[in-house]
RNA sequence: UGGGGUGUCGCCAAGCGGUAAGGCACCAGACUCUGACUCUGGCAAUCGUGGGUUCGAAUCCUACCACCCCAGCCA
């Protein structure tokens, strides 16, 4: 994807790799993972993560693994592990061959947990979960060693293997690594490495009631799979004396497929403005019935942005733009749409849909008369070529595109004044008919001028706006679906005491319009497919609702407005 | 009162001892049959603070401050 050879951006990870290549560590390999635990749908954040690895391998000639972090099947699913290696897929990564599962190694993790109690430094521990935590110390006070702790190596091999053969109920014991009870990093304090659990895994069965903790089984998974930049975010940091621990003390030479030491380095999780990322909390989201499930146009979860009209192009400029650092930082969504702006600008074919109808008879035009005009599908895309526009007697235009009373700046409709619509004519507002008790506006009667006809000679008079429109007769009626940011405030979490996220919901997230007009060539648009509404914004026709005959369509993102912005001042 | 991490323009983020990149946002103008796009110009940072080293420091030393993470048999 890079033509380059320096890689487009640089961050901190790269200019790593760079001196290890420079040194010749790791045979000049670079091989990185992403390693999703199957307990969820992926995110936003893990698209970072994913165009980071998978990127930071590409630029160096290397190769990146996707391997499923499955060691705890109390939370784990075979659900998430195809959602996941479809969003993957679909945001446009190649990891070949090279599918695993920390699972894969269970067998052989048991046999490095067997040579560490050979070693002396690892022995079973029968401390009730409650007794480990006390045992455990606090952040300033030192942790206690556990009575078990000097075990003989005989005993301790005699108890795993019995542990492994299920003699032992849920929580009995532990296998827990022999490091250093006092040591000011608590997750030296003699950490789990593995714990009895009576479940099912989805993909060993019932092979096994032991499992290994992540702290066990990452270190070793990467060595196995001669991974050489082991990439996690900043909470693991505090891990990394442990990770590293874990490879001195095991020898794993023999079955690793390739010489080397993975080495593990961090870098801070994606934040956004108006989003929460965190797992709990969009499970809640889903759960409580906020949004429609994990795929609700407005989840920041890949198949939400997917559904939503994003493409993985613009994810992946996202990713690129925003770039990688170790400070928590909350990145604007402005940049995230913005990225998205620019792809469908490119590519997004232009269509005329007016989403709150306002008839506007042109009183002068033919009763009977139809003529179709021709319109580019895309200005900036002279190869988009162009299709056909039925234009009539009576037309829909945009309701806020007409004032009765209109302000100085505005610049659309009104009464006497003139407009161009977009491929036809202008027109000029001639009257405006009003429900007499209500007030409300029902329809407006113009005049067209036929010398301004788009593209012809008497064309070229000026009026300082232009509006989109459809034909009464043609227009096709669909579904839009405005989305709006989840939450009203940048940061969700900012509540009043004894609130919570919830409380910045924000109830017009989602505004449908049933009643839209859209041009006809949409009539039989592809589910999936983008459009820019002229003026509005870009349009994605919903995957899952829209049928034909009952069109959907989802706003992925709005046109820049700065005629929105006068408003707000004034 | 322990350990780890981070502090460069409103938001991201380069910078690695030689005198502050870039992007987003924002502002102004040009263009415009999308108030879009594009273009052009502008925009801001005493580089967390105070000391010190140096001819010279965002970059080195030092003290301090602020924020984040860690006491799951989660990852």
């Amino acid at each position: 994807m890079k033509d380059t050879n320096q890689p487009l951006t640089t961050n901190f990870i790269q200019n790593i790799i760079t001196e290890d290549l420079r040194q010749g560590k790791n045979d000049g390999r670079v091989h990185t993972r992403f390693p999703p635990e199957p307990n969820g749908y992926l995110h936003i954040g893990h698209a970072k993560s994913i165009c980071l690895n998978f990127g930071l391998a590409e630029a160096n000639g290397g190769l990146c693994n996707l391997r499923f972090d499955d060691t705890n099947p109390s939370k784990e699913e075979i659900e998430f592990v195809e959602s996941i290696k479809e969003d993957v897929r679909w945001l446009g990564f190649d990891w070949g061959d090279r599918l695993y599962y920390a699972s894969d190694y269970f067998d052989q993790l048991y046999e490095y947990a067997v040579q560490l109690i050979k070693a002396g430094k690892a022995y079973v521990c029968d401390l009730s979960a409650e007794e480990i935590k006390e045992y455990r110390g606090t952040l300033i006070e030192p942790g206690k060693e556990s009575p078990y702790r000097n075990r003989s190596v005989e005993e301790n091999l005699d108890l795993f293997e019995r542990m492994k053969a299920g003699e032992f109920p849920e929580g009995s014991r532990v296998l827990r690594a022999k490091i250093d009870m006092a040591s000011p990093n608590l997750n030296m304090r003699d950490p789990v490495l593995y714990r009895i659990m009576h479940k099912e895994h989805h993909r060993t069965g019932n092979k096994w009631c032991i499992y290994p903790m992540y702290d066990f089984a990452h270190p070793l998974s990467d060595a196995l799979e001669g991974i050489t930049h082991s990439i996690c975010t900043l909470e693991f940091a505090d891990h990394r004396p442990l990770y590293d621990w874990v490879l001195d003390n095991v020898d794993y030479s023999k079955e690793a497929k390739a010489k080397g030491r993975p080495q593990q380095i961090e870098f801070a999780r994606l934040n956004l403005t108006y989003t929460v990322m965190s797992k709990r909390k969009l499970r809640i989201l889903v759960e409580e019935g906020y949004v429609s499930g994990w795929d609700d146009p407005r989840m920041p979860t890949i198949s939400g942005l997917r559904r939503r009209g994003y493409t993985p192009e613009a994810i992946r400029d996202f990713c690129e733009r925003i770039g990688v650092a170790k400070s928590n930082s909350v990145v604007d969504i402005g940049m995230l749409e913005h990225c998205i702006r620019e792809d469908l600008n490119k590519r997004a074919p232009r269509a005329m849909a007016v989403l709150r109808p306002l008839k506007v008879v042109i009183d002068n035009y033919p009763e009977d008369q139809v003529e179709w005009f021709e319109a580019e599908n895309n200005p900036n895309d002279p190869d988009a070529g162009s299709r056909k526009i039925p234009f009539s007697k009576v037309i829909y235009i945009e309701q806020e595109d007409f004032m009765e009373d209109p302000p100085k700046k505005f610049f659309r409709l009104a009464p006497g004044r003139e407009v161009r619509l977009k491929h036809a004519y202008i027109i000029k507002c001639e009257q405006v008919i009003k429900d007499e008790k209500t007030g409300e506006i029902l329809e407006v009667h113009c005049t067209y001028d036929p010398e301004t006809k788009s593209g012809e000679q008497g064309s070229g008079k000026k009026v300082k706006g232009t509006l989109h429109w459809v034909s009464a007769a043609h227009a096709v009626k669909a579904e839009v679906r405005l989305y709006d940011y989840l939450f009203t405030k940048e940061n969700p979490e900012d509540e009043e005491d004894g609130s919570d996220f919830r409380a910045n919901l924000n109830p017009h997230s989602l505004v449908v319009l049933p009643s839209a007009l859209v041009e006809p060539s949409l009539a039989e648009a592809e589910p999936g497919s983008r459009y820019q509404f002229l003026r509005q914004g870009y349009f994605c026709v919903d995957p899952v609702d829209s049928k034909p005959g009952n069109l959907v369509f989802n706003r992925i993102v709005s046109l820049r407005d700065t005629w929105a912005k006068i408003k707000k001042e004034e």
